[in-house]
DNA sequence: ACACTTTTGGTCAAGAAAAGTCAAAAACGG
DNA sequence: CCGTTTTTGACTTTTCTTGACCAAAAGTGT
């Protein structure tokens, strides 16, 4: 098991024992582990992504930090399923369909469910051969539930 | 926590209790928190300028005074000028920037704002060809906002 | 009125304190 | 052996702090 496994245990305790939101600082972590610090980054990138449950902001410069925070688990885990069940295409009215259920089932809010089909509906793509759009439609609805997690 | 946040935490605090304007002077406030009359500038620029919706005037000389006002901008008119603003192409670096200054204006959301850069980013548009993104991004872009008034 | 002094606030640039990026090198798994 | 993951470190960018010097407004004495 690297350092990465362990890094990325510790944190995960200390967001136990936090209750799921945690601040800490890149060079201290470092310190502790003996590592360099843009291992941590890695680490970040690798284990603490959005696609994993988590939302990571930062700030550089004095008294800089990153903060972590893991996301409510039904929500996650339920627009994973929605994002996983997306395969490479999306059609406009499926589209529809799936945004009304997870605006219903208040997976996301009106507003974005909104954006979702903003950014997806034919005035935003129409720029784009028919043959296209369907997957592109696929891709950018998958990117903003991605990062709205 | 530097001392920029704490000064500027403490300007908020006092103007939440004067309802929003106030008045101090930059030496008292220096010598309260025990650092240089610049370091007041600085917070001023970076935490109380007009994106982030206030507006800051002072005067020099005995008696001088540093006024900070709230203000709040017609949402509408100022979403309107960006979607305006934006021409038939947008790259990413400026969505980027114009996104985060409508979030940290209060124009949208930063749910709204994490939507927009997940839909018009190079993730999500990887499927289309190189000269045709920055058109496209600019519709996506302009339709998440028309959408969003 | 006018010149001088005092009292404020403004600007700018240097340096320090973080964090981010990227790609090469190393380690690992099949 | 080959592809993927991990580890490192050189270089970049952002944010914050400090201090020296500048500019304006008010006060004061003539």
């Amino acid at each position: 098991m690297g350092i990465s496994d362990i890094i990325a245990g510790f944190i995960q305790q200390e967001l136990e024992e936090a209750g799921g939101a945690l601040e800490l600082q890149r060079s201290d972590l470092a310190q502790r582990f003996n590592c360099v610090p843009s291992q941590i980054n890695y680490v970040m990138s690798t284990r603490f992504s959005p696609e994993h449950g988590y939302i990571v902001e930062s700030r550089r410069g004095g008294g800089g930090y990153i903060r972590i925070t893991r996301v409510q688990v039904d929500r996650q885990t339920l627009l994973m399923h929605v994002i996983n069940s997306i395969g490479g295409t999306l059609d406009h009215a499926s589209a529809r369909a799936i945004t009304q259920n997870l605006v219903e089932s208040e997976a996301i809010s009106r507003e974005l469910g909104q954006a979702l089909l903003s950014a997806t509906g034919e005035q935003a793509l129409h720029s784009v051969a028919k043959e296209q759009r369907n997957t592109l439609r696929a891709d950018i609805f998958k990117q903003i539930l991605i990062h709205s997690v």
